[in-house]
Order: C-alpha cells, then sequence, then structure tokens
DNA sequence: CATCTGACGACCG
DNA sequence: GCGGTCGCCAGAT
C-alpha cells in the first residue's frame, strides 16, 4: 500500500489547523479507514514537509506515546494553537476539513 | 506461514 | 469520564 495519497493530503493542512485521522481515512476512503491513517502517518518519513503534527484524533485528541506527543504539541503551541491535556482547545473551529463538500460544513459550522 | 504490534474510532455499560 | 469490544490491515520478526 502507498501511502502517498495521505502524505499529499498532509501537506494541504493550513498551519495553525488540523484534521483527524478518521476525516483523512474517509477522505481518501482508505480501506481500515482511520486506522489506515495512523498506520501511514506512523510510515512517515521524515525531512520531507509533511507537518504530521497536524494531524491528531478524533475530538482533537494528541494520541502519540509520550516521547512524541512533546514535539507535537510544541509544534502545535509554535503555530498558534492551544493544547490543554493533550487535547486541541477549541478544537472545532481549529479543525481543517479535507473536501470541498466538508468545507461547506465547516464554513457553516463557523457561522 | 504464524504471530505480534500499532500515530483509530464508534459504541456500550 | 473510564475501561472494554470490535472492525480492520500493513510491516516486522
Amino acid at each position: 500500500m502507498s501511502w502517498d495519497s495521505v502524505y499529499t493530503l498532509v501537506k494541504k493542512i493550513p498551519r495553525g489547523r488540523v484534521a483527524t485521522y478518521g476525516r483523512i481515512g474517509k477522505a481518501l476512503k482508505l480501506p481500515g479507514g482511520a486506522r489506515a491513517a495512523g498506520r501511514a502517518m506512523a510510515a512517515c518519513p521524515g525531512g520531507q514537509g509533511i507537518p504530521w503534527h497536524r494531524v491528531v484524533g478524533a475530538g482533537g485528541r494528541l494520541l502519540l506515546r509520550e516521547s512524541r506527543v512533546s514535539l507535537q504539541r510544541k509544534l502545535l503551541e509554535s503555530e498558534g494553537l492551544q493544547v490543554v491535556e493533550k487535547r486541541i482547545e477549541d478544537f472545532a473551529s481549529r479543525e481543517w476539513l479535507p473536501s470541498a463538500m466538508d468545507r461547506r460544513v465547516e464554513l457553516k459550522r463557523k457561522g
């Protein structure tokens, strides 16, 4: 399985925004959904401009292991996001939705 | 080939 | 909110 489509999508996540494994898996119709997105990110090659830290779990939770979550948190905070108890504050308005269709939902939700 | 291990998430008690 | 179950699958050993 090639995870290129996942990395390509992740690269599109704007600075200061985050996307979830579930959304990514669904948007790309990956077999296995969210878990597939997780596997892809686990195998994510470094040093290629992939903003891996902008991918979080459902509800805006940070799911990485302690050894890595500290860096993720640091990177997210450096982009202006607030992380409290391994969770993105105000996640609903910080979530970036992949497809054009989902964007309408986002705009609608924002009001 | 058998087995184990995950960067998930919805659901339920 | 917390812990357990289940669906689902690529790599590593």
